[in-house]
DNA sequence: GGCCGAATGGCACTCAGTACCCTCCGATCG
DNA sequence: CGATCGGAGGGTACTGAGTGCCATTCGGCC
């Protein structure tokens, strides 16, 4: 019923346009009482994210369901590659849903606010991760917000290819930058064997920027990044 | 007109709330035509948010006006401070209407719409800055989206306690976080004397992050952090 | 005084969303 | 076997946001 409700919805919404279309027209298509779709999907926005809700319940279980062992940031970023999976799932409806979003001032409205309670549930993840460090509030809404700009930067790139292309790899080298001015890397590195090693010399005193700075191209010369 | 029509919204959101308060009885408070009200606020969602598309509109035009001489992170936490200083200018009415948002859905998914157009001209403005770096739009869009969490924590803090306190300080402070974790710092440190000298010792082939973290500890013990 | 254009008011309409009640159907129990 | 009960679906009428259209009014202008 759902799923008839959905695909009598998004049939209507290609061919004449979401704006076009009337919930009476939806139920008329799909054979069904008025009264049922509204059952369904309390609103008509919500007809095109079927399956936002169940994702969003899966990811907070999966926050909820890690413990300590996880580094907060990885563990975020691992949350973000569930929502990734279920675009992939279903690159032609994504595409579509995209497109449709792309183009309707009310749907992208609906939309912002999915994402910011997948925002919201990042930063309360990390919000609880983070409480002992100074700051850490701040630290956790930034972080969250970074995850998901870098997430939804790499998928829209992928849904503006029609799907073509690898997702996983877009996304994986968007939150990798992310990890990257953020703190810790994910897979804690194991620790390598210490072939070599560096002196920097800084004035102390000056900015950590520059230092950070000095000490990238000073590696860069004597050998390869190691991050 | 607009400002009779706001008053008389806020004064009946105040007493009975807003899902309890119809267009029709602003427009009775306010002693105007039913037609008036939509020609002045395009919803009725519009009327909580009078001053945003003036802000938005200084916004944007601040970002154009400015060339190349200034860092681009430092130019769009600059912007977002004019956005704090539309909030500080009305402390009342900003507390008053952060109360709202906060309790009434409708309202803030509205306010996430106007949030998002904020962090897209930032976003905007920063895609054509990084044009000439690896992944600009990728950098462009997570800076962004830091920027404005960070900016709306300090923000919210502020609110919640009800105007009290020094709002431009703690933006301030959560900005810097955001250019401690994102390149270089904003005011360009005036490259101050160098005073003294420390030597960092690393492995080559230890992540940069435990590096970073090695220099910091470092110069905590041997003087005050440059950050 | 007549004229014009902009601002306003009024009316009627569409459509999303809700409250309430009805029917149907299958299961369970006396 | 028949009565009952609960849940899923359907129907009707209502509220309220938002829109299109037209009448009115008011100010300046010729």
């Amino acid at each position: 019923m759902r799923e008839a409700l959905v695909a009598a919805a998004f049939q209507l919404f290609l061919e004449r346009g979401y704006e076009q279309t009337t919930v009476d027209d939806i139920v008329a298509l799909a054979g069904v009482g008025r009264r049922s779709f509204f059952r369904y999907f309390p609103s008509k926005e919500d007809v095109v994210f079927p399956d936002h809700e169940r994702c969003l319940a899966d990811m907070t279980a999966f926050l909820a369901a890690g413990g300590e062992e996880h580094e907060p940031l990885a563990r975020v970023c691992d949350a973000a590659r569930l929502v990734l999976r279920m675009y992939t799932e279903n690159p032609a409806f994504s595409v579509q849903r995209y497109r449709l979003t792309k183009q309707v001032p009310g749907l992208r409205a609906y939309e912002l606010s999915v994402v910011w309670r997948y925002e919201r549930a990042f930063a309360e993840y990390l919000r609880g991760r983070f409480a002992d460090r100074p700051d850490g509030t701040l630290r956790a809404d930034v972080v969250a917000a970074a995850v998901v700009a870098a997430h939804n930067n790499a998928l829209r790139s992928w849904l503006r290819s029609d799907g073509e292309g690898d997702a996983t790899e877009a996304v994986d080298r968007a939150l990798g930058y992310v990890q990257s001015a953020f703190g810790e890397p994910a897979p804690a590195p194991p620790a390598e064997e210490p072939e070599d090693v560096v002196v920097v010399v800084s004035r102390r005193g000056a900015p950590l920027w520059r230092v950070v700075r000095e000490i990238e191209s000073t590696l860069a010369r004597t050998g390869p990044s190691p991050n």
